[in-house]
DNA sequence: ACGATATTCAACCAAATGGGTGAACAATTG
DNA sequence: CAATTGTTCACCCATTTGGTTGAATATCGT
């Protein structure tokens, strides 16, 4: 159990990232370590506000975390949840290359599509149900 | 020039792969290899044309590409966008990973936080343009 | 205590998203 | 040609998104 979880989260940080503002700042951050919500927010033609809520979508997604100093929040990035992204990925492409080898066998042994064998499971996904 | 266009293209892949269902989709396409519109939508608890919609957002991100024959169109993976995502990831990882080095010889000669060296450039985003 | 600074909250808005339904279109089959 | 099958198109609908502005809240400096 716990699967729809991970898949959840998964999304979070894909759509997460899938902003290029968003993308930017976490760039940012990543090169230049902490910094506070106006100095950052002073480097994009847009409202502080708009940036304010962009960092929350980050910071739910767990890509970057609050120091809250004072009256100066401090936003740092983590890169942990991209090991998530990764590993997905990674998967994704595995099961890609095990295809195609199979594949391989399949047509040097002469077999027809019908009788080669069922692929086995993949557990992630809301999936074929 | 023409690093938004990747920019841009990075958001679409993203995006895409954001939905739980997409990526449900693009995993059984890697499983099984080329499939109908009809059979992918026949393991979801979801109509046809919603499939079929999903199925056109992977295919403007370039995830899915379509091979039409008689009346049946032929979903086929394509994981080759994804490389760019690996990319990015791996890019804003090794800034990343500088990053903390560069912290290190920092701490270690004693250099106070405003003498050290400015980072050099990430040649991405719509970034603090 | 007061004014300035840092940030969020709340409301609003236009546009995009994810879903549904019914009609249209294309190709295959009888 | 008529019926059936495979798929998209055109709408409709509720929710989310990305942005705005203005007010509230909290802290700092004087």
């Amino acid at each position: 159990m716990g699967e729809q979880l991970q898949e959840q989260r998964l999304s979070e940080v894909l759509k997460a990232v899938s902003d290029a503002t968003r993308r930017s700042i976490l760039t940012t951050l990543v090169q230049e370590g902490p910094l506070r919500v106006t100095e950052l927010a002073g480097r994009y033609d847009m409202s502080l506000n708009a940036i304010s809520k962009h960092i929350k979508v980050l910071e739910s997604a767990h890509l970057v975390t609050r120091r809250t100093i004072g009256r100066v929040h401090l936003i740092e990035a983590d890169l942990d949840p991209v090991r998530a992204v990764d590993a997905w990925f990674g998967q994704l492409r595995s099961i890609w290359d095990l295809r195609l080898e199979r594949l391989g066998e399949v047509i040097a042994k002469g077999v027809t599509r019908d009788e080669r064998p069922v692929p086995d499971g993949n557990k992630d996904d809301p999936g074929p149900g």
